[in-house]
DNA sequence: CGAAAAGTATACTATAATGGTAGTGTAATA
DNA sequence: TATTACACTACCATTATAGTATACTTTTCG
């Protein structure tokens, strides 16, 4: 499987709950409701809390919140800050890697393809944002699932 | 990153490579060629033998060969040959994993995003064959790099 | 004030997935 | 019939992810 890590999956469900309450949550609660480990949520929050998406307010009735209106995050936002930069390849990353070995020896016949795709899909992760995941009809008409 | 595994990248560019060639080369010729490990060259190698996508002769002079045309052969296939479904997330798997938990419970949010994503990434990948790799212009101009 | 609630932080451990290897066996052919 | 090269299983190493332990700080509220 090429996939997200269930830290960036537990991200955007602790972003997307907050945005559905709009109050104060605590940690135990947030954890609770995303169904992940209330340490690791907290790990997950200290992220988000560092990257300024959401405010924490400590002592008693303290909790977490967005910093920002749910439509100026994106998915891509979280996916990446979580998880790094989107790249289908590691020829993406490390100062163009597969370009300096094999055969093909300075010309990677799959850079230009990777590239293209990898971005492709962070534009497709960047086009959503989360009050459109809060919104009933959530799902973009142009993500709807081709017929079988 | 989300990224592909190095035994994918590595059995794209063995196929490549065949397809380059257009002849039986030894596994020894193929690992020096693509850069990887001879031992884990072998390991790939025998994936794609067992998929029917490369034939295999013993003996001396022997090696392993394309066994079907490159403009059959997609992208897609190969990594899912080797890395299994192309999916963005868990939620695609697992029956339903996602959609059993929290507090969303019984209507995951994500699912759907993701279902497209994905799908759109597959069909990406299966619109790219092996003979357009090989061409000069092997990169599709819907695959183009949007300037930064 | 001070106790308790709740966040802050670092560092650590466990588990799983990937990456890679060893070694032995089998077929083909010069 | 020796040699070359594939076939196969099982194993080990490394890395990345997932998750935890523990000690500390801040804030609120009685």
């Amino acid at each position: 499987m090429i996939g997200l890590t269930r830290e960036a999956d537990g991200a955007l469900r602790i972003v997307w709950l907050l945005g559905k309450t709009g109050e104060v949550t605590d940690a135990g609660t947030i954890a609770e409701c995303v169904a992940v480990s209330p340490k690791f949520t907290l790990k997950i929050l200290r992220q988000l809390l560092q990257a300024g998406l959401v405010t924490a307010q400590r002592g008693k009735n303290g909790g977490y919140a967005l910093a920002i209106s749910p439509s100026e995050i994106t998915v891509r936002r979280i996916v990446e800050l979580i998880d790094g930069p989107i790249a289908i390849n590691r020829c993406q990353e490390e100062d163009f890697f597969c370009s300096r070995m094999g055969y093909d020896k300075g010309s990677c016949r799959f850079h230009c393809l990777f590239a293209a795709v990898s971005a492709r899909l962070a534009r497709d992760l960047e086009s959503v944002t989360m009050d459109m995941m809060l919104s009933d009809e959530h799902c973009p008409s142009e993500f709807l699932i081709p017929k079988k």
